[in-house]
DNA sequence: GGCGGCAGTGAATACGTTTGCAGCCGCGTG
DNA sequence: CACGCGGCTGCAAACGTATTCACTGCCGCC
């Protein structure tokens, strides 16, 4: 049985194959008469337009990519916060009439050549912790690269952005512990070149340790990429090293959760002997025990924020780079200091 | 500036379109000799096949689409274990050269006909806990549907599923509790028919208990979605009901991680005053604390067993529905009963 | 009464590939 | 020498739609 077309809907409504193509688009130029009549009985056929050759004859394309990074030498697992993302993405693409394409790679420029030479996707976005820089300082030279990337904006850095205001953020995290009393805070997270979220999200500490006067101290900070596991590894360190703290400010969700592990472990009860929080407020942290006192990103205004500027990018408009506000979640993790 | 075609490389390499179309899917039809200078110049010019040109002419597609569906009146985020499985699914797909095409949604013909029909995807899968029975029975109906369902897998239905062993997952789990020494068994989690797999995961709980000459009781078992939220709730009830219990098992992690949240509260602390058990092994619940001991659903060997069989529905092969067996993971909420 | 314009429609073309078919060349075989 | 055959290549016809252009009535206007 062939394939129903929009030929075989012409002839069954009487009208030219050019009409039923522009009446299932609502055109205006056709009577609103022949357009329903056309319409309906598409929908009685239940005929749809062949997204093949519709892509093909207009040149357009009403779908985006969104590659998730994989961060090599993790538990394949993605990043919760990335899933939060990747889904408020795909309904608001979803909202604008657009499907989405899901891919998990390592980043390459055959990637984009793959995606958005061959078209199959109208615009990317990338996803993912760590330095984007100097691929996108590359792929931003492409012709029309229409790619959005989440991640820390900098002014003046090719390529278009979306990200938290990670500075704020932490700024916001050790301001809380520091009103709660604590004096002597850790940090856990890279922050090396590798991942500038991180390094934000530290400056933002820095940021307030010095409005309270205070110096962050070397022996307080232990690097660790955003695993769970990497997160106790960094946490266990910590506390071999023998300095005192009565708080961790945890560069991200699934490190604070490891590092809450590793404290109990060393019966160091949370929040009574140290206080944590993290950062993103993925879903897991609400319902941890200890529910976690953290820095909440807001993913659907993310993915609204994401899909409207690559769709400006897409329509060949002017998009400007976009940072978007944190806020603090206060939960059972982060308590008074206890002297 | 004109998108660069199969025309151009084909005049670049001094051979014709039909010839660049054959070098490029490495046709045994060119000569290699041919083949790689052709291959050479179209990746010189990173010019990449028009996928809307291809897929309109070979009527074929190489996109599977994931219907990830909407849970209504659950927080909007997606459960963690189709998270997982999302991942492994997209993997295993890519190792196909197969894209993935995402979308959230409530089930609905439209949904069906919107991909199948207008042949954005030459196949689907349908993620999501709940009964989709009915609505299968629909779709299953429909011409060539190459539908692929998550879900438990019955005797004679019409359609093709891949799923995991929820019996044997709850008699793993119940099995285990017993081992332990446990006799009052709390059963967490909706067993009526709107969640097939929920069922099956108490009929092992059943299985177990009757193995060791004991039977279910209705006050030890609370009804609850998927949800950590309402897991809390649910196990809150239990405890109103003042029955003594030493163990819970919950139908998923998340209910599992409200009720060690609630039971916590309530100055039971787990595993010392009751043990919890899970099920999915969500990727979170190793780093809580306690680490929940979970039925682990191996997502890698799932993803690559439902893209498998798609596949072979896909190619009009016969595909049977498949049925993978799940394990336990015994961490620390789980301990030897007090009495 | 002729003429311009407008609303509605159809004919025809182009989008960039894949693929069936035919053609060419060189070689071995009858 | 003719013929066939296999390896390689090109020609040309689709695939199903969007869109340009032309056409038909019809109205209103000078």
């Amino acid at each position: 049985m062939p394939r129903i077309t929009s030929l075989d809907i012409a002839k069954l409504a009487g009208v030219s194959q050019a009409t039923v193509s522009r009446a299932l688009r609502d055109s205006p130029l056709v009577r609103s008469e022949t357009r329903l009549r056309v319409q309906r009985i598409a929908r009685e056929h239940s005929y749809s337009v062949d997204s093949a050759a519709r892509n093909l004859r207009s040149r357009r394309n009403r779908t985006i990519a969104m590659l998730v990074r994989e961060e090599s030498g993790m538990d394949s697992a993605i990043n919760p916060f990335f899933t939060s993302l990747l889904a408020s993405i795909t309904r608001a693409a979803a909202a604008n009439g657009y499907d989405v394409l899901l891919s998990l790679q390592q980043l390459s420029e055959d990637w984009v050549a793959d995606y958005q030479a061959s078209n199959k996707a109208a615009g990317i976005v990338l996803l993912g912790y760590g330095d984007y820089r100097d691929y996108i300082r590359k792929i931003a030279l492409l012709d029309g690269a229409r790619i959005l990337t989440w991640g820390p904006v900098v002014a003046g850095q090719p390529g278009h952005f979306v990200g938290c205001d990670n500075r704020r953020g932490g700024y916001l995290a050790t301001r809380h512990l520091l009103d709660l009393g604590h004096r002597r805070i850790a940090f856990l997270g890279d922050i090396s070149d590798d991942c500038p979220e991180f390094q934000d999200r530290y400056r933002g500490h820095v940021d307030a340790l010095a409005e309270a006067d205070l110096v962050p101290m070397d022996a307080l900070h232990a690097a660790t990429p955003a695993s769970a596991h990497e997160g106790a590894l960094a946490a266990r360190a910590l506390l071999r090293r023998d300095v005192h703290f009565s708080a961790a400010f945890c560069a991200s969700d699934l490190i604070a959760l490891g590092a809450v592990r590793a404290f109990g472990e060393a019966g160091l009860a949370v929040p009574e002997a140290v206080s944590v929080v993290g950062f993103d407020d993925i879903p897991a942290v609400a319902h941890t025990t200890p529910a976690l006192t953290t820095i909440r990103q807001d993913t659907d205004l993310a993915g609204a924020a994401i899909v409207s500027t690559l769709l400006r990018l897409i329509a060949g408009e002017p998009a400007e780079s976009k940072l978007l506000a944190p806020s603090l979640v206060v939960r059972e993790s982060s308590a008074a200091a206890g002297d």
